[in-house]
DNA sequence: CTGAAAGCGCTTACAG
DNA sequence: CTGAAAGCGCTTACAG
């Protein structure tokens, strides 16, 4: 264990709190005892005991507010399961947790959700973002305020965020692409279904899968890109069209179908009412992505730890607000992995 | 926050310390009053702070001994480094690390480095196992004299370990026959190149990708099984001859080697020299693995996450001598990720 | 069998 | 600008 402030503090002849002073920069020190103190420090290789000061620190409460879109969408719920363990761990610090859960992606909604949490008294917020100016607006204001925002799943670029943890999009598509090299011979004729040609997200994964296709030099045919609004009902419409229109000219049947975002569900329907064997590589893990593994109706799925997109954020503010320690990072990926039939042994 | 034990006491109408007393079963509390204190306690919910705790208990100074085959082995030096950080993380709990790290897997060497640790007084082991009934009796021995040992990378089965970190070979073996049922089509030829038949951990790869080929139908033809010491000159040679027999009778040449252990450098490179387009299924992964993949000379890697297997033995040696906790599973599998091309990005 | 006191390393008022 | 004191929740001797 390194040494202790009352030692720094009896080889400097001054006080713990003098020492205390300089250490977190709260001024009031004449210039000369602070040089002084400093060198000892430095030469002492002095490291602060996280334990003894987050045990003082526990004591002025605060309260962490989380608005999350998981109302009936089992991956937010996953994110939230991660919030709640965190909050579980977190009691200790002194640190309570207050939830605001919302349904869909209205932004009338989170902005309410965040100003009413504002109003009872946040010390942090972390959020699943919206993508839009009142929200940035607002996270500004809060930031303004003293009161960081971590952004959880979503990235906004521009944001005044104190970090966001989430995965890497673009190396999501390109590790989907890569699956679609490995299972397809060269020539093959790919689709692509996403959620919304408007969200970020989700651009970004096809630009990835696109990218890692023509760089394989596998010369796919990409035959078309359509969008289910993460719906199941049309991405089964969607899909049922799609395969309908390749069948019509002759030697464009579609070999695979990239699912980018959700509608899985609807897509995997749709295919196996074709009659066609169409496969098929999606993101994510609901129950009925793993059965459509094991089925073989699925190639695989490419995951993006959404447990951990909620337990950091929280323990990232913590940090911050218990024992004022920045992220390390801004932006914090979380791991992409590739889930294929046996890796849910277990 | 949950209550204290200061408020327990109060409402019990005694002091902190007999309070303590049965929470910590010191016994030497009389049997009325331990019965009410327990009543308050469980109707009050009490859960120890584990920050205060940790505070006071890393007074008394705890020193964890490290024994590890690391010395010219990239695997085992990756497992080093997450015991070196997990070293760092618990100096506040006033714990020490001392480690002896060794050259290959000499029984004997092994059992010298255990002993000569617990001369200098060690209070916890981490251990990668040499499998061997001398090392099981130690261990037992240690654990009589309340020194407990935790595994890392491999189990013993019958051993008084208090916990392993391992990965569940059996799972990463099935892992790697799911990629080559993508890669090959039915009625491929399949060889194994492995370290070691007498190596329980490589054994177990073997059943599981042989299990997965078996259930998958494919109809896949094991050609051979071959051992490479894990030695890359062994690997080579091995792999050479494997596949010249191969060429000799018509119709058998080998469309894919898993590589369930090392000496994949030595083995790809018996596969460039034969100029026959043969893939590669590999473990782990060193920076030749991933060039491999970049090049393509490898459809894909199994990982097994060696940090991890070095960092958590420590925390859960950590938890269960400074704070007395034990973990809450003995047998603690790592994830096996299925790495390719752009699961290094970024 | 029980309680009062001291202390872990740090921070927080408070007094000067 | 500086120091002495109190306290966080817990455990550890020590005295009775």
């Amino acid at each position: 264990m390194s040494i202790t402030i009352k030692e720094i503090a009896e080889l400097c002849g001054t006080s713990r709190g003098t020492v205390d002073r300089v250490l977190n920069g709260r001024g009031n020190v004449s210039i000369e005892l602070e040089s002084k103190i400093r060198e000892v420090l430095t030469q002492h290789n002095y490291e602060p005991n996280t334990t003894a000061r987050a045990l003082v620190k526990s004591q002025k409460k605060c309260l962490i507010g989380v608005v999350i879109n998981s109302v009936g969408n089992h991956f937010y719920s996953e994110v939230l399961r991660g919030v709640e363990a965190a909050g579980k761990h977190v009691e200790n610090y002194g640190v309570r947790i207050i939830i605001s859960e919302l349904k869909g992606y209205s932004e009338d909604e989170q902005m309410n959700a965040i100003c009413e949490l504002e109003k009872q008294g946040i010390d942090g917020l972390a959020l699943t973002p919206i993508y839009s100016d009142r929200v940035i607006d607002k996270i500004a204001e809060l930031k303004e305020k003293g009161i960081p925002t971590v952004l959880m799943n979503a990235d906004i670029d521009g944001s005044e965020r104190l970090a966001v943890v989430a995965s890497n999009n673009y190396r999501s598509g390109r590790l989907a692409a890569n699956i679609a090299c490995l299972v397809l011979s060269a020539g093959s004729h790919v689709a692509i279904v996403t959620g919304s040609l408007q969200n970020l997200g989700h651009i970004k994964r096809i630009n990835g899968f696109r990218d890692a296709i023509e760089e394989s030099g596998k010369q796919f045919e990409l035959t078309s890109i359509v969008e289910n609004d993460d719906d199941d009902d049309k991405s089964y419409q969607a899909v049922k069209q799609m395969i309908e229109e390749a069948s019509k000219s002759e030697g464009h049947r579609i070999d695979l179908i990239y699912f980018g975002a959700a509608g899985v569900v609807g897509g995997i329907r749709a295919i196996s009412d074709s009659g066609q064997t169409i496969k098929a590589i999606t993101m994510d893990e609901g129950e009925e992505v793993k059965e459509y593994i094991q089925d073989g109706l699925v190639v695989a799925t490419i995951t993006q730890q959404p447990y951990e997109q909620g337990y950091q954020p929280i323990m990232l503010l913590t940090n911050y607000l218990v024992l004022n320690i920045k992220p390390e990072k801004a932006k914090i990926h979380t791991m992409n992995e590739i889930k294929i039939k046996d890796s849910f042994l277990e």
